[in-house]
DNA sequence: TTATTAGTTCTGCAAAAAAAGAACTAAAAA
DNA sequence: TTTTTAGTTCTTTTTTTGCAGAACTAATAA
């Protein structure tokens, strides 16, 4: 298979496109995805300059921005000072996980809602209760989801 | 229960926080967290206007953001043209979903990902696999989980 | 020691998002 | 018909975010 520069291009803005939608600063999608697609897979700090064709200062912060979100990590080479930046494929159980904790953070809002209210409109408190209820079966079930993951890992190696 | 305006007041910022770092535009959150706390739990504009101290025109795009999410709508009363807007508590199964479309999304650019990427690096091909195998089990079993909800809904009524 | 490399941080500036206030609209009321 | 109500939309201002470029830092190299 070859592919050619502007067809990753292409790809490339289209991912920045995708996790521009939900919510990523702008440059975070295209290097993720300049990574997602990079031979090999881990880049060069001047190599990501050089392709996003942005400053160094907004590559180094839109780095330290993912590398919060532990969607990219780095690795080095012996005798050689340059950090080789890459998609942190191996954490990204952890980068789900960590998108859910808005779940827990809300249920934990809703809960204490349900605490302060009257019972004066036993309607709306139920239907209150019932998004708490949401909340903790998807916190409940985010385990199996990973233990179903698990099994299909092995499944299809 | 007495539940002081102050201590509402305090519980819709804290509320508003939570959005916030969720990415929710400022006022949405306060707005949201404004509704889950009324009593009745439904208020016309001019008490959003006022409770929140932001102008009308503040309110009415953030009234449209929320009914976009589904998270908010009104009803109304004979002979009364006020909307009443109320937190959409039925219709939070679709919230909820409808967050999840950035996984349909992302899965689908690491499925075009793994279509382009030469054979050269397995190992990362193979990690970039399993979060297509991750999304994949995220989209499998959220059907599963609104199973459970409505059991544990049944449950708890 | 001085110079170079590999970034990071700081200083503005430009663009985008959010808010205010005014102008507007549609329906109902007087 | 005019007025009021209940919002919406438009215009301007303010705030926030993102970026570039320069200055800086820490480590290596010459």
């Amino acid at each position: 298979m070859i592919t050619t520069e502007a067809k990753i291009k292409e790809q490339v803005e289209k991912i920045g496109v995708v996790c521009d939608k939900d919510g990523f600063p702008p440059l975070a999608g295209r290097l993720l995805g300049f990574l997602m697609l990079a031979e090999p897979p881990h880049k060069t700090f001047d190599e990501m300059v050089d392709f996003l064709q942005a400053s160094k200062s907004a590559v180094s912060n839109t780095l330290k921005f993912l590398e919060a979100q532990k969607m990219v990590d780095y690795i080095t080479f012996a005798g050689d000072r340059k950090r080789y930046f890459r998609m942190n494929v191996e954490g990204w159980g952890q980068v789900v996980g960590q998108r859910l904790d808005f779940l827990v953070n809300m249920q934990e809002k809703v809960k204490e809602v349900l605490a302060i209210r009257t019972t004066d409109h036993p309607e709306f408190n139920q239907g209150l209760h019932n998004i708490y209820l949401l909340y903790q079966t998807f916190i409940d079930e985010l385990p199996r989801i990973i233990q179903k993951w698990e099994e299909a890992k092995k499944k299809h190696t």
